[in-house]
DNA sequence: CTGAAAGCGCTTACAG
DNA sequence: CTGAAAGCGCTTACAG
């Protein structure tokens, strides 16, 4: 132990014997409350510098009925882009006088863990989920315990969300191959039947296959590969990929993370980049520009601040509004995309 | 409001009501404490669970007088060093029951804040602290308070901390260019002065110094070079150091961020890495892998469980124990270091 | 404007 | 083995 505890810590009724008030009166100076004459918030207010006091939360928290805590629930809350909604959770929440408590979902059973644990609203004031679409039951046992929650990176028909048109990222993606001449497009994503319930992959799959189609095209299904989300995983596919008789010339991956992967099972195999293989990612997460990703861009920060400001309004019982139309997806172009007619690398 | 609150939730007098037992027994059925007959302990446990009873983890808390959660500081708690060793601490503390609350630190009024915020350990049971080196004052205040309190990424003499020698890993970084055939070796970290108090950029550059030095070389001034953290800044740098009448032919950056904002700003000058500027970053965060950048992996999350470990045993009231030795520091061989006297590219 | 008292929901000696 | 009671440190009607 770093030393002895010391001293206890004054209380309330400390600080109210000292200044010779009533603990009523001393917890309405801290309050801020009306009614304390001018005199006696200076003499209290005097009382608690000199003795260094601090409310204690707990009491005030269990008095007041509330926790003053907000959770964030993530799966893998260390990828690049649940890292960058958190930032933006934490822009808004972070001067909001809430703590915000971490629950970490990698398997299945900590994602059940996570729900039952903040549940009855006993240890939190509210929670925002992300990624992970929760099942009827879930969203019942929130309803029967008056537990403010919000969804980011997930559509949801009764609750507060904030969520991108993953269809569209993914037909932007495709037009943008297409337009470079693209005509065997692969797909490489999170499994379609994964067990926290992602579906943004599978969105942004039918995006592409739209775009394609609408150009005649189709994306053949040994171009289609799913894994575990991952950027090892996303490599693995992509050797299985460029195995093939009739490779592709360019892949769509549903995440920056994963097109990584690409990138290195490309250089491994010895192929430039765009000039044997194009690939586009999405998300747009900060190493994307650094390495020059050509990639969907998706508002991920702001979707954290969108989600968190929703939070705090429904703690303040105002509707369920949703989260308003977040800037629009757009396709960075950068230099992971060639033309193919041509055959020659692009840029630097 | 997704709902009305619904009937009040259960308290444990409830609960003693319908089994018609006292609220003490209940409360130690609910903490497994002895002297409670089988029987009435399965028949406390049935109404528990007929009324879906879940204790207040605030009351019980304030009774016991700790908040079992624990705080976590860290600045720019979304960069990938922080975050690999967020990861590592929740690996710990993820299963022990304890909350995990993050404060976020990206200015001095937020460090000031955050430290002010738990003071007291009304609101914490301990706190973990990353990289920021903690003034006296500070240290004070929380041995003053009790407060349980390790250090991650930091030294320190009276406090718990896991630490790597930088300066070792310095001399790695050296060690290797030199092997290399490099002769003029430029740094690039984070400024000597700033205001986190950050030190471990000037330690590994001692160590790249005391490397060349061995050599009878030396770092020259003007190939020193320092921003802020970040991975434009360190581009901005590597512009200044490639306009230089005799630029260096290898850069050794503080950390991955900054050496990937190194290979940014090379590239955008036309420049093949490593044929014509060979790089050296720190950290081995993950991508650092998928780039292929040379590095020297320190461990990252280990460090956090390592962390995590400490402040689990200060909660218990074990000694100060230091956190024993990390794995080693190793230079990772990757493809951004090339041999000078051939002045040809190595590899892809 | 201000104090005494009850209450928030637990835990834990203290007596049976 | 078990219950009644005090206590954790606040807040907030309720009476002055």
């Amino acid at each position: 132990m770093p030393s002895e505890p010391g001293p206890r810590a004054p209380r309330i009724r400390d600080v109210a014997a000292r200044a010779g008030v009533g603990v009523g009166t001393v917890s309405r100076v801290l309050n801020d409350s009306p009614g304390v004459s001018e005199d006696t918030r200076a003499r209290v207010q005097a009382v608690m510098d000199e003795l260094g006091y601090r409310p204690s939360p707990t009491a005030r928290n269990l008095s007041l009925g509330r926790t003053q805590t907000l959770g964030v629930v993530a799966p893998f809350f260390t990828s690049p882009s649940v890292v960058e909604r958190l930032r933006g959770i934490d822009d808004v929440i972070g001067r909001s006088g809430y703590d915000l408590t971490l629950f970490n979902v990698e398997t299945p059973d900590q994602r059940h863990d996570a729900i039952a644990r903040f549940a009855r609203r006993h240890r939190l004031d509210g929670v925002a989920i992300i990624s992970l679409p929760l099942r009827d039951a879930e969203v019942r046992a929130l309803n029967r315990d008056g537990l403010p929650a919000v969804l980011i990176d997930v559509h949801h028909r009764s609750l507060p969300h904030v969520a991108i048109d993953d269809v569209r990222g993914g037909r932007l993606a495709g037009e943008h191959l297409l337009a470079a001449g693209h005509e065997r497009v692969a797909f490489i994503g999170d499994l379609a039947d994964n067990p926290f319930g992602f579906s943004s992959s599978e969105r942004r799959l039918r995006g592409l296959r739209e775009a394609l189609g609408a150009a005649g095209l189709i994306v053949a299904d040994e171009h289609v590969k799913r894994a575990p989300y991952g950027r090892e995983a996303a490599g693995r596919l992509t050797r299985e990929l460029l195995q093939l008789r009739r490779p592709p010339t360019a892949i769509f991956a549903a995440s920056d993370v994963q097109a990584f992967g690409v990138m290195d099972a490309a250089a491994r195999a010895g192929l430039a980049i765009p000039g044997d293989l194009s690939v586009v990612g999405f998300d747009d997460i900060e190493l994307a520009a650094a390495i020059g990703l050509t990639t969907v861009r998706q508002p991920l920060r702001e979707s954290g601040r969108r989600g968190a400001a929703l939070l705090l309004r429904a703690l303040e019982g105002v509707g369920t509004g949703h989260g308003g139309e977040l800037p629009e997806l757009e396709l960075v172009e950068r230099r992971t995309v060639g033309r193919i007619e041509r055959a020659q690398a692009v840029g630097a």
